[in-house]
RNA sequence: GGGGUCGUAGCUUAGAUUGGUCAGAGCACCCGGCUGAUAACCGGGAGGUCGUCGGUCCAAAUCCGAUCGACCCCA
């Protein structure tokens, strides 16, 4: 039954092996099956966007899912549908095919034809799904590929279109203005991240300009960057909670905020003071009195206006800035838009049709010469511009779809309460921070490949939103060949109005492909078309798992996208990753060429190190990645587990023991029984909680208990010929303990454990069997073997201080602490054993204790004087010091001596020694006498034989003829334990003087040993 | 610029929620042991300003504030 496994421990090997034998007997489609009709798990893949290789972080979190998936199975959880998924949509696609087309904007796309590129797009989607699957293959994340979910299928939109109705029947799609970064030269929006990339210093210029109060002689004095925004301006903006002071500057009069006079003007005299919210509702006159308002010029408050720079007073200008915007809708106003897309002015004005930048000298001008101006001034700071053609960027409004869930903040805060965050920080911080901003979510997006927004429009206003294939082709006035869920198929369709009558158009936008992979909880099952039951006997979803940047990203819209729509959390149980950065501890990059490709580590050090190596420490810590590191670790805890195998397996088949019950029959071995339920214990509550590491952490420790100490202290019962009931035992327990943690592991490091369970059961597959439940266990045993091990490690340790070398017997250990009696009772030959000691003593230490007494001389010195010196001589006497300490008192020269003038000195008893700094009192007896000289020769005669043994190659069944000359002493030591000598090295006594021979040196004595093989 | 996490021996780290046994391990290093798990195993030793500065407290790696550094998110 016990099969034998290789000497040489090699993960990449066994891998190879394993991996084979998965396919052939088809493991992972078994192991789908498994439990099927048993209680569900749900489990919801992340979908990536494969464009391009997967590096070690999607590794790690793909490693992570799996771990937990072959948990659940192990514990008889039906996990369907365990399916892989991909994000298909979006901008990295198109800037992919952008990139192999080598072409630049949207013109050109226009101009090659919507239909043509986004054909590419979607035949671009699945270049990396390939390198994907084989890596995730390869990790052994077994989910089922084949049927995948995939975003830009039709039945996945049309869930989406679902939904997105759903939202527009609540009134939570609907269209506004947004106030985005635009370029003007290239006529388009710029997405935050092409932002970022564009941030340059520049040195521009600031003015301060004078707003006239309506009916008074007094000015706001406000200042800007942005000149060409002024013929729009509409309110000006205050805080409420500042003092502002009004000055008056050589005969005029300002209004400003009191922290920053001293800044913005030289050579001032402050009349009056204010504060913010005393300005609300103030009107003043039109700077530049070409627009049309009809509503504004009046004082708003804003809390957004800071004290950092400025006056403190902000110029609004609603279709130039996002904060604008936001005032212009709290005070209901019209938007004005002054500038054209071109980036012209539109107004009628003295400006029109010049550019900004141009126009932005002119106004300047223009205030100038109206004394409208009080200085101009030039600052360097950081400001945004076009990544491909370099032009400033400005804020512009551009007409956009929202999701509302401003509307719904209240519900998504409180949604988010049930989910169980791992690490619990997140709830609250950085995803509850993000929760409770409530942003609106604009989801259309200027570009072609994606979802296509549902809406369709007519000239009279009316809107249709198409909630299905169906609902749409319904209303189609007619149904175009070769129709398909996105552009341009879906706007060739038009739709006759309900209300009008007349034709509408759709809105032509693709949306925010965040929405798709945010309704994968219900698009991946075509829900609600299709599988109804399904969706909701898996919501919410048990388990995700994504790395950290998806707290904004994927883990946000999931929560939103359900809360809106089903009125609950989507998932339960989530663990948020943080990153796998590099040795130093920094971000991998492409630019410092350090990025790790996961396929070259596992090819080197195997799947199973890598994926230990990512389980190693809370999974929201970062980690260092080292390929040593993750090497050393595999190698600690894998091949521990092993060697413990092969020692027990080597000696088990020998004796041709097949695993069965066996009666336990020493205390050793029902240690080790329940050290194991123990841990099985632990495992599972930790993988219950979502705390991977600590599961490891507690395996790790059993492996290495068991290899450390119990097989340590078994070796030899395993020696013994015969096979015997102790053995039995033993082999029970062993055989128990290993097999047990490898059903553990297995989630783990699936191919070392199936290895290793294959080859102890002969079953198909560790991954078809179920997870340890712990059997009983025994707190009392486990506690008392901890006292052993200290005991023994003192001993060790004090051996080693004193230069007592284990090989020689010593006399006697002394356990000096009376609490320990039973427990040394219980182990008493386990303890003899570890510290080679002929005899063990349980004594309270005080016993080996002889104590000194001297007189304190600062308290004696006043009773003797003089004669002090004189009475510490009387006193050292041995009689007196007896007297004193049974009496705690003596008389010496008339006078007595109390405790109170003694200073007590303790030493151990002749002979003995001890660790002063052990945690427990042993005392070792170091006397020797030839006796125990003798023997420890003996086993140095042992050593020397075993080592010649290896040398000349014998097999460890062989047995020699063995011939021993040399000093006195060693021929003594080797006739007074001859038996010992002879049964160690399954040897015969001979005269033999061929075969093989060594000189060898012990204690400087001369040693011949001739061994020849019989 | 705002928010979040982290910073413990050469390396990887435990301990931080509940402040109080000399801050525990492992690897590497040095010394020793074992020699029937042997390209394995065991013991011991040395090594730490607990990022820095300040505060609270009888007492801080732990709580608070500031600061430096790493990483992430947002602007």
């Amino acid at each position: 039954m016990l099969s034998e496994v290789p000497q040489k421990f090699d993960l990449v090997q066994i891998e190879a092996e394993v991996s084979s034998i998965w396919v052939k007997k088809k493991i992972m489609e078994r192991s789908f099956e498994i439990n099927k009709g048993k209680e569900n798990f749900s489990f919801l893949e992340g979908p990536p966007t494969a464009n391009g290789p997967p590096h070690i972080g999607h590794a790690e979190t793909r490693a992570m899912k799996d771990l937990f998936l072959r948990y659940k199975t192990m514990k008889g959880y039906n996990i369907y549908p365990r399916i892989a998924g991909w994000d298909c949509h979006g901008l990295p696609v198109e800037i992919e095919v952008e990139k192999t087309l080598k072409i630049k904007n949207k013109k050109e796309i226009d101009e090659m034809g919507i239909g043509n590129f986004n054909r590419l797009c979607k035949e671009s989607v699945f270049k990396y799904v390939k390198d994907w699957e084989r890596v995730s293959k390869k990790l052994g994340y077994w989910v089922d590929y084949d049927n995948a979910y995939v975003t830009m299928k039709d039945e996945y939109i049309e869930s989406v279109w679902w939904a997105l109705k759903e939202l527009y029947k609540k009134g939570l799609l609907f269209k506004d203005f947004r106030i985005s970064p635009f370029c003007p030269r290239c006529g388009t929006t710029l997405s935050a991240h092409e932002v970022a990339q564009g941030y340059r210093d520049i040195e521009d210029f600031s003015i301060y300009v004078k707003f006239k109060i309506k009916g008074r002689d007094e000015y706001f004095l406000v200042w800007t960057t942005t000149p060409w925004t002024l013929p729009a301006n509409t309110f000006l903006a205050v805080n409420p909670d500042f003092n502002y002071v009004l000055v008056n500057v050589g005969g005029e009069k300002y209004w400003l905020v009191e922290d920053r006079v001293k800044e913005v003007l030289r050579d001032f005299e402050i009349i009056e003071k204010k504060q913010g919210k005393e300005f609300k509702g103030m009107e003043y006159e039109q700077l530049l009195p070409f627009l049309q308002l009809k509503k504004g010029l009046y004082v708003v408050e804003a809390d957004f206006v800071t004290k950092e720079d400025g006056t403190g007073i902000v110029h609004i200008a609603p279709a130039f800035g996002a904060d604008d915007y936001k005032i212009l809708k709290r005070e209901n106003g019209e938007l004005y838009v002054t500038v054209a897309e071109d980036g012209k002015i539109n107004l009628e004005s003295p400006w029109k049709g010049m550019q900004i930048s141009d126009a932005n000298d002119e106004i300047l001008k223009y205030l100038k010469v109206n004394g409208r101006m009080l200085k101009k001034e030039k600052a360097v700071h950081s400001y945004p511009f076009c990544w491909r053609c370099g032009t400033r960027l400005i804020y512009y409004p551009v007409e956009s779809w929202f999701i509302g869930v401003s509307r719904r903040t209240e519900d998504i805060v409180s949604f988010n309460k049930r989910i169980n965050w791992k690490p619990e920080y997140i709830r609250d911080g950085r995803f509850g921070n993000f929760l409770e901003e409530g942003k609106d979510w604009a989801i259309s997006r200027n570009r072609y490949w994606g979802t296509p927004l549902p809406v369709w429009t007519c000239s009279n206003g009316h809107t249709f939103v198409a909630g299905s294939k169906r609902e749409l082709l319904e209303n189609a006035a007619e149904v175009p060949k070769n129709f398909e869920l996105h552009k341009p198929y879906v706007d060739d369709i038009r739709v006759k109005c309900n209300e009008c009558g007349s034709f509408m158009k759709r809105e032509p936008y693709p949306i925010d492909t965040w929405f798709d992979s945010g309704s994968a909880f219900y698009a991946q099952y075509h829900y609600p078309f299709e599988n109804k039951e399904l969706f909701e006997k898996n919501f919410p979803v048990d388990f995700i798992t994504e790395a950290m940047d998806q707290t904004r990203g994927w883990f946000y819209v999931l929560h939103v996208i359900s809360s809106m729509l089903f009125g609950s959390n989507s998932y339960s149980n989530v663990i948020v990753m943080e990153f796998v950065l590099n040795s130093k501890g920094e971000k991998m990059s492409k630019s410092k060429g350090d990025v790790v490709d996961p396929m070259k580590i596992i090819e080197k050090i195997g799947t199973d190190a890598l994926r230990l190596f990512f389980y190693q420490g809370p999974p929201w810590k970062t980690k260092r990645f080292s390929e040593e590191i993750a090497d050393e670790y595999a190698r600690k805890v894998l091949g521990t587990l092993y060697n413990s195998y092969m020692l027990f397996s080597t000696n088990a088949r020998l004796d041709k023991w097949n695993p069965r019950k066996e009666n336990m029959i020493d205390n050793l071995d029902k240690w080790l029984y329940y050290r194991t339920n123990l841990t099985i214990t632990n495992v599972n509550k930790y993988m219950d909680s979502y705390e991977p590491h600590r599961a490891l952490e507690e395996i790790e420790a059993l492996v290495m208990d068991l290899s450390q100490w119990y097989l340590r202290l078994s070796r030899d019962k395993f020696w013994n010929e015969n096979i015997t009931d102790e053995k039995r035992s033993s082999y029970f327990v062993t055989h128990y303990a290993i097999l047990e943690t490898v059903k553990m592991l297995a989630p783990f490091t699936p191919y070392f454990s199936d290895f290793l369970y294959t080859k102890m059961t002969g079953e198909d597959s560790v991954h078809l069997s179920s997870f340890p439940v712990a059997g009983e266990t025994e707190d009392l045993l486990l506690r008392e073997m901890d006292k052993v091990k200290l005991i023994v490690e003192t001993g060790r340790r004090i051996r080693q201080i004193n230069s007592l070398t284990l090989r020689r017997p010593v006399k006697q250990v002394v356990i000096g602490d009376m609490t320990l009696e039973g427990v040394a009772e219980k182990y008493r030959s386990l303890i003899s054993k570890e510290l080679n000691t002929k005899d063990v003593v349980i004594a309270d230490i005080e016993n080996y204790m002889t104590r000194n007494y001297r007189l304190n001389r600062k308290i004696a010195g006043k009773e003797f004087g003089k004669d002090l010196a004189k009475a510490e001589e009387e006193f050292s006497k041995e009689e007196n010091q007896k007297l004193f300490e049974t009496n705690k008192g003596v008389t010496i020269m008339g006078r007595g001596i109390s405790e109170s003038m003694v200073l007590v000195e303790k030493h151990l008893k002749e002979g003995y020694v001890t660790d002063p700094e052990g945690r427990v009192p042993i005392l070792i007896n170091k006397e020797s006498d030839r006796g125990l000289l003798l023997e420890g020769l003996a086993r140095e005669i042992v050593r020397r034989i075993q080592s010649m043994r290896k040398d000349a190659g014998f097999d460890y069944t062989d047995k020699i003829r063995l011939k021993i000359d040399g000093d006195q002493d060693l021929i003594a030591a080797f006739d007074s334990n001859k038996k010992y000598i002879l049964d160690s090295t399954q040897a015969v006594q001979s005269t033999e003087d061929s075969g093989f021979n060594k000189e060898w040196e012990i204690s400087e004595m001369k040693l011949i040993i001739t061994i020849s093989k019989i």
